[in-house]
This record gives structure tokens, C-alpha cells and sequence, in this order.
RNA sequence: UGGGUUAUGGUGUAAAGGUAGCACAACAGAUUUUGAUUCUGUUUGUCUAGGUUCGAAUCCUAGUAACCCAACCA
């Protein structure tokens, strides 16, 4: 190729970046700060981890930094249980922030911005229940109206003001409003409220506060305190645009400017905090980190790798259109990073026994097979003789169209060991397999083949006495539907109820005795599983990751 | 019946008036001591109707659809 493509030059930009590119090429930034600020009011999901690839993989990108801020400003749902989880994950999805830094930092600054309006006569304090505020406050179609309060001086607001701070009033009683215009074709633009009373205890300022702002006069004003140059939200905040400017310009501080892009929708789960609350509160799930669950804290404990998780949210871009993203693009991205480090290992899930009629019954044989495809994951000795356990599913008496594994007759490879041909089977009175007779060939053994047989299908085994008993726990995804919130009625009417699968007594190699916690493991031909935290060392706990891609699942399901 | 935002294959996302590309999914085949991985190939798209232009996903006009806004939540 003597010429280049300009279309592969160019790396096509989001429109953020291109945003930013522009600010940096004009000069009007010499240097980008952007900034992650959660609500610690639940755990973070893989929609937030969205947000914080973009925001800390801008700073990365264009050598600036990246703050992260929680947006504490109601005591009643806030709490360091969650604050620390979020800084757990973050950190676990691989990022490091420049400041950690709290909204609750700023009471005293955004209480004095607050006196700053009142004395512009740009706030007022407005007496009203909450019912007349809605009422005086019109909808979509029709202007809102003046009330009596908005009249009020500049002195008597600044004594109000100074009264509600010092606790004379009960919560509700009265509230701080912005003064811009009740007839405003923007909602947001109706007199907002700014300061609200809350007798409430605050996870960090304590009891020294009873009024509070609200968040349109509190996030706007958090990132013009820390020179945020671009504050990138979620689309519903675009109505918000407008306020946060009125509110820097009147206030005269540094102009950060918002930009808004799509939130991560995915199929077969939802990603609302209120009803993520729900399922656990409500037990349909464990905690926040039950592996059925959305949250990065789940997908950590189920084995995800933080790697595939930014492969994934850098996959999907960033735009302001409604998206609704295929599961099956983060599991690909998942299986993409576990096929390089994933330890292939052997383990049967529904054991079957399978005895070698010619092999020595007092025999033990050693056989060394590899970690995986790689060569840099090693080898390790397998145990090998007379009595094997092999996946029930992997013999069937009267064999399908294109079956190559197991049946009456036929001949498999034991992975890593010998080729084997089925001469007999055994059943119980209920019908049901007890025992498969095989035969095996000693000039087959798996590196040193001089059998000259090939086979189509290879089984994996574990040693019947060798094998260790382990609980593994299966996982499906958590909702029946690709859109739970899309069906009539309740989106939990839609919960898969065969979510969990819970393995008693699966039968692993005895290498897996000494699983480790952050080593990925790929049970040869069942799919990826790590060790789980409910794991000891009496009893070990699997979880599956995810299943590998299956085609004879899919071709037995066309016949 | 107000204001705002968005429309490109099944799902995402590029193309800044000049070849509609990439990824996932789906399908077909090759390889395979994992029915995995890997490799090859195929199907499917510019919301609609007009207009400008040699040429339109892109510009203009008029429609249509979806989403957001009436919390003392963020």
C-alpha cells in the first residue's frame, strides 16, 4: 500500500473530544479538568462505569486531570458505606483520582453564594408548602405564577435566610428560591429551589447544618470552586443547562460548561439505582454484590476483569442518542480478555462414572498437560486411572445427527490422556446412567500418539480418585426480557427465576485445591469461573463467569 | 396541547457535499486434543416527502417517530 487511507489516519473523535480539541486548539484551556461525582447513595453499575472511562479517560487522553466529587447534599439517603465502595471500584476499574472531594467541602461558600443572590435580589425565601410551590409552579403547557412571597425585600429574605440556617424553622417550612420567571417556557427556570430546611445528621458535616442545597445549586457551583472545565452528565440534565449557566453568571464565578451524552442502557438487566434498591431490599437478590446484579461490585465478584469492562465502554462511544446495548457485546468482551488469561483447568459439573476396563485398577498415572494456549501459563501433572468422572451430558445412548462425543460404540479423547471406545454402559431401575465401560488405547496417550486414530471429539475428565468436591454457582441473567422496564406491569414480574444455579457437588481436579482468588480459571468446556468469596478451605465456592460460546448448544436447538 | 434532545443494518458507532465503513449479533465454511480460540466468507442500513447540486447520510423546506422536563432527588 503506497497510499494511505486518510479515513484509517484519523481516528474518528466522540463529539466530547472533539469539543475539547477545539477548546484546546483555541487556547481557551491550557490544560482539561474534568470530574467523576457520584451520589453516595448506592453502588456504582456499569452505566457509572460509562461516565468514568469518559471522564478520567479524557484527563488521561488529553494530559489533564480528573477529580473525583461526591455529590453528598442530602443527609437522609447518603452514606460512607456507599462512599466507600465507590472508591473501591473506581480503583478496581484501574483509575486514579486527583482530588477526592465532597459537595458537603462547600456548604459554607455555596451558603454564601446564596446570600450573594438574595442581596442582588436574585433569591427570596418563599414560605409555601411544597403542594402550592407545585401548584403556583404551572406544567409543561402552561406558565407558572408569582406568588406573594417573591416580593419579598432584600432585608427581610437576608433575615429569613439567616434564621433558616440557624434552625428556627422545621423542615418544610420554608425553602431558598432562585427569582427568574415563573412564565419560563424551561420548567427549571421557574424559581428553583435552592436551599431546602432538613433537620437531618450529614455522613460528613454532622449536625452542623439544617439547610441544604439542592442540586442545581450545588453541582454547577462545585465545579466552578474546582475550575472544572468540562462537567460531563447524562442527557436528562440538558434542561439543567440553562440554570447552571444563570446561576455562574449571576454569581459571577469561573464559567465550567456542561455537556451531556447517553446513558449505558443494557439488555436483561435495568440500571436505575431506585430499583436495583428494590431487589435488594426486597431479597430478590443478596446485596449490591450478588453476581446477578449490574453493579461493578457483582461483576468483580463473578469474575468480570476491570480490563474487559473499559474494552467494553470504549466499544459502545459516547453520543446523545438513546441507546440500548446487546449484552452479548460486554460478555464478548469479557470472553476476548479471559481466553489470554484464563488457566484451563478440568471439572465435571454433573458427574457420571466412566471406568477403563483394561486399565490396572491399582494404577495411578501422571500426565502433564498445559496451563492454556499460551506457553507463558505453564503445565502442571494430572492424575490419571481406572475410575474417571466425565460430564453426564457428554454420553448419550442413542446418539444425535452430528453427535462426536460418547456413545455406545463410539471413540472420544479424554483431553490430555488417551482415546477411549464406549463397550458397555450400566443403568439403574429409574433408568438413568450409573456407569460407562470404556476401553482405552496405550499408544494414544496425548503427546506421544502413535495410534494414528483421530478422533472428532475430545471430553474432559477428572480422576475419581482424585478429584476434589466443590459448590459451583451458575448464573443467568437476572431478567426473562431484553427490556424488563418495556413490559406491562412490574419490571420484576420479568425476573428470570432460574437465575442461580447452585452445584453441590461438582467434582474439580485437585490442582484446584489451591485456586487462588485473583486467578481466572477456564473449567475446560463449560466456560470461565473464579473462586468465590464464600470459598474456605473446607469448602470450595465457584462462580461462573460466563459460559464459552456454544455451537451445538445452538445446533440442537435448530433441530 | 409548551420547551428541549435525537433519528445510519437486529444492536451500537463512523463517514464534516465525492467509494455508506467498523464492531457485536446472525448465517455459511476451514482449522482444532476445548463443538472454545483462530481464520475465511455472507446477509442486513442513511425516518418520510419534496428541493438545492454534476453529486446529499451530510445543505434547505415540510412532516413523522422516540426520549427528557410539572421531586423541598441527583
Amino acid at each position: 500500500m503506497s497510499e494511505e487511507n486518510p479515513r484509517d489516519a484519523v481516528p474518528s473523535l466522540n463529539f466530547i473530544e472533539e469539543i475539547i480539541e477545539e477548546d484546546l486548539h483555541k487556547g481557551k484551556y491550557k490544560t482539561i479538568l474534568t470530574r467523576f461525582p457520584p451520589e453516595p447513595n448506592g453502588y456504582l453499575h456499569i452505566g457509572h462505569a460509562k461516565a468514568i472511562c469518559l471522564n478520567f479517560g479524557l484527563g488521561l487522553k488529553y494530559g489533564g486531570k480528573t477529580n473525583l466529587r461526591f455529590d453528598d447534599t442530602n443527609p437522609v439517603t447518603e452514606e460512607t458505606e456507599y462512599v466507600d465502595s465507590i472508591k473501591d471500584d473506581i480503583r478496581w476499574l484501574g483509575f486514579t483520582w486527583a482530588e477526592e472531594l465532597y459537595t458537603s467541602d462547600y456548604f459554607d461558600t455555596l451558603y454564601g453564594y446564596a446570600v450573594n443572590l438574595i442581596n442582588k435580589g436574585l433569591a427570596y425565601v418563599d414560605d409555601s408548602t411544597s403542594e402550592d410551590i407545585a401548584a403556583m409552579k404551572g406544567t409543561p403547557t402552561e406558565p407558572g405564577r408569582d406568588n406573594q412571597y417573591r416580593s419579598r425585600s432584600v432585608e427581610e429574605n437576608l433575615r429569613l435566610f439567616t434564621e433558616m440556617k440557624a434552625g428556627k424553622f422545621k423542615d418544610g417550612e420554608k425553602v431558598l428560591r432562585a427569582k427568574i420567571d415563573m412564565a419560563h417556557t424551561n420548567m427549571l427556570m421557574r424559581d428553583p429551589i435552592l436551599y431546602r430546611i432538613k433537620h437531618a445528621h450529614h455522613h460528613r458535616s454532622g449536625d452542623k447544618w439544617c439547610i441544604y442545597p439542592m442540586y442545581d445549586f450545588a453541582h454547577g457551583q462545585s465545579d466552578s470552586i474546582e475550575n472544572i472545565t468540562h462537567s460531563i452528565c447524562t442527557l436528562e440534565f440538558i434542561p439543567h443547562r440553562e440554570l447552571y449557566d444563570w446561576l455562574i453568571e449571576k454569581l459571577e464565578i469561573f464559567p465550567s460548561h456542561q455537556y451531556e451524552f447517553a446513558r449505558l442502557n443494557m439488555t436483561y438487566t435495568v440500571m436505575s439505582k431506585r430499583k436495583l434498591l428494590q431487589l435488594v431490599n426486597e431479597g430478590h437478590v443478596t446485596g449490591w454484590d450478588d453476581p446477578r446484579m449490574p453493579t461493578l461490585s457483582a461483576f468483580r465478584r463473578k469474575g468480570y476483569t476491570p480490563e474487559s469492562i473499559r474494552t467494553f465502554c470504549d466499544k459502545i462511544g459516547v453520543a446523545k442518542r438513546e441507546n440500548f446495548i446487546d449484552l452479548s457485546l460486554l460478555e464478548f468482551c469479557l470472553r476476548e480478555d479471559l481466553n489470554q488469561k484464563a488457566l484451563r483447568v478440568m471439572a465435571v459439573l454433573d458427574p457420571v462414572k466412566l471406568i477403563i476396563d483394561n486399565f490396572d485398577a491399582g494404577l495411578t498415572e501422571e500426565l502433564v498437560s498445559e496451563n492454556g494456549p499460551d506457553e507463558s501459563l505453564g503445565k502442571r501433572t494430572l492424575q490419571f486411572g481406572k475410575e474417571l468422572w466425565i460430564e453426564r451430558e457428554d454420553f448419550m445412548e442413542e446418539p444425535a445427527k452430528k453427535w462426536f462425543r460418547l456413545a455406545p460404540g463410539s471413540m472420544v479423547r479424554l483431553k490430555s490422556a488417551y482415546i477411549i471406545t464406549c463397550e458397555s454402559f450400566v443403568k439403574n431401575e429409574a433408568g438413568q446412567v450409573t456407569e460407562i465401560h470404556c476401553t482405552y488405547i496405550p499408544e494414544s496417550r496425548s503427546g506421544s500418539d502413535t495410534s494414528g486414530i483421530h478422533v472428532k471429539g475430545t471430553i474432559h475428565w477428572v480422576s475419581a480418585a482424585h478429584a476434589v468436591t466443590a459448590e459451583v454457582r451458575l448464573y443467568d441473567r437476572l431478567f426473562t426480557v431484553e427490556n424488563p422496564l418495556g413490559e406491562e406491569g412490574d419490571f420484576k414480574d420479568s425476573i428470570n427465576p432460574n437465575s442461580l444455579q447452585i452445584i453441590n457437588d461438582a467434582v474439580v481436579e485437585p490442582s484446584l485445591k489451591h485456586a487462588l482468588a485473583e486467578n481466572r480459571y477456564q473449567f475446560i468446556r463449560k466456560g470461565y469461573f473464579c473462586l468465590d468469596k464464600d470459598s474456605t478451605a473446607d469448602k470450595l465456592v465457584f462462580n461462573r463467569t460466563v459460559t464459552l460460546k456454544d455451537a451445538w448448544a445452538k445446533e440442537v436447538k435448530k433441530n
